[in-house]
Parts: structure tokens; C-alpha cells; sequence
DNA sequence: CGGAAGCGTAACCTACGGGTTACGCGTTCA
DNA sequence: TGAACGCGTAACCCGTAGGTTACGCTTCCG
């Protein structure tokens, strides 16, 4: 999680997570639409790559990222704990974490 | 939401987040759990102030800092629509919104 | 009152994050 | 098969985040 919290504290990475939440996409691609240097890039997908935040699949001598939400989720637990004083009952979180893994099973299975 | 991904870049800041999620506590009380100088611990509290993750009330010569949940919840927002993917619908997002705006209506009228 | 307690801020130093260019390796295709 | 493409990494530079000490302003209390 620590790597994660760093990770989304960059405005580039964060616009990179957007980008790739639905579609995969070639660094070149990122890179062509940010102000930056590809390598810069580069080296900011790897931040998010260790941090489990997006995964790579090679195809060649392209490789594309996507979102991986269980990265995402760890935060999402993180925070939802903080907002949640002593006294209170975990059954929302409990809720959230459970529709977000049935989704994850469902995308394995298909 | 952009100063508060920042903010909780930092390990001291997390570690902050969780005292104050139950209990108000002062400077002094704060920088006496970490291994830093109280100036230190008070600029972090400054961040965590600015980015709206904690609020502060003053009580003569004591400052007590307690956790502002609104601040999070923008976060926990942003990070719910990350993990949602473009097809899938909102429901569960406005569901847990509308039970933390509920709660802290609770708050603001107790 | 005057000193101590509690806290914020300024000035300073250092480590590190993020930018760039240069380079090397594997893959594609004319 | 050799040239071009796609990408990662190393080396380097610079700005800033986070640490410290020194200082000043309120607020409490003997």
C-alpha cells in the first residue's frame, strides 16, 4: 500500500491510470500525449508497475499497459477504514470489497 | 484532490491520519509518537491542514488536530471511479457516497 | 508580572524525485 | 540481413521536499 499511496502522488501517474483504465495502451502512446520525454515516461510506468497499480504485457516489441484494479483496491480499503471511526460498523466496506471481487472473479472466468 | 494525493504521500503523514482518525491530539502529543522533531511533525500537520484532510481547533495554547473524513472521502471518490470501469454502472459509487453524506450530516446536527 | 509551556515560521542543509540525453537490446520487415 | 522501430536503463542535472536549529508570539500559572 505505501508504494501505492506514493506512487498516485504524481499528476502525470495519475493521468496515466486514467488513460489506461479502459484501454491498453503502448508507452509510445502515453508518451505522445504528455509534454515529457519518452524515457521519463518509461521510468513513470515502472513507478506504478512495482506499486502493482498497472500491469504490462509484451506483444512483440510493444508492450501495453493496463489498469489493475486490485492495486487500486488496496488504497480504496486503506481509505475507507480512515473514514470510518471506531465506533462504526465495517459492513459497508465489507459490501464495497465484496462487489469489487465478484467483478474480478467474473473477469478471471471469462 | 490533488494536494491530498500528495499529502498522504508521505509515511509520517499516513501514520498521522490513523491517530487522529479517533481521538484529537495536540502538536505536542503528535511528534512525541515519531522519532522527528515537533517542527517537522508541525509542518506536516500544515500539509494535512492545506489539502483539507484534517482540521484544527484551538483551545487556548493548545492546537488539537482531528481528522477532516470530507477530505478523504474526495479521494476515496476519485479512486472508486479509477476502479470502475467505463461499461459498469455507478450504483454502488453513489450508494457509498450517499451513506458517508449521511453520516456526517449526523455529525453537523448532533 | 515574569517565566515557562505550546506552537508556528524562517533559514539552512541534504537527499531524492523527476527531467533530459545517450545508449543498448530485441523485434519487425523491405 | 541490415536498417528502422519500440522500449528500458544508465548517467547526469536541478528543483524541491523534509530534516534540523533558532527565534518569536500567545497563553497559562506561581
Amino acid at each position: 500500500m505505501d508504494q501505492a499511496a506514493e506512487a498516485i502522488a504524481d499528476p502525470i501517474r495519475r493521468a496515466i491510470l486514467r488513460m489506461v483504465r479502459d484501454e491498453r495502451l503502448t508507452v509510445g502512446e502515453i508518451a505522445a500525449r504528455f509534454p515529457v520525454s519518452r524515457p521519463a515516461i518509461s521510468r513513470h510506468l515502472r513507478v506504478l508497475r512495482e506499486s502493482g497499480l498497472v500491469r504490462d504485457d509484451l506483444s512483440g516489441r510493444h508492450r501495453y499497459y493496463s489498469l489493475n484494479p486490485d492495486g487500486l483496491a488496496e488504497l480504496h480499503q486503506w481509505l475507507s477504514t480512515l473514514m470510518t471511526p471506531a465506533g462504526w460498523e465495517q459492513r459497508l466496506d465489507a459490501l464495497t470489497t465484496e462487489v469489487y471481487r465478484t467483478r474480478k472473479d467474473n473477469r478471471e472466468t471469462a
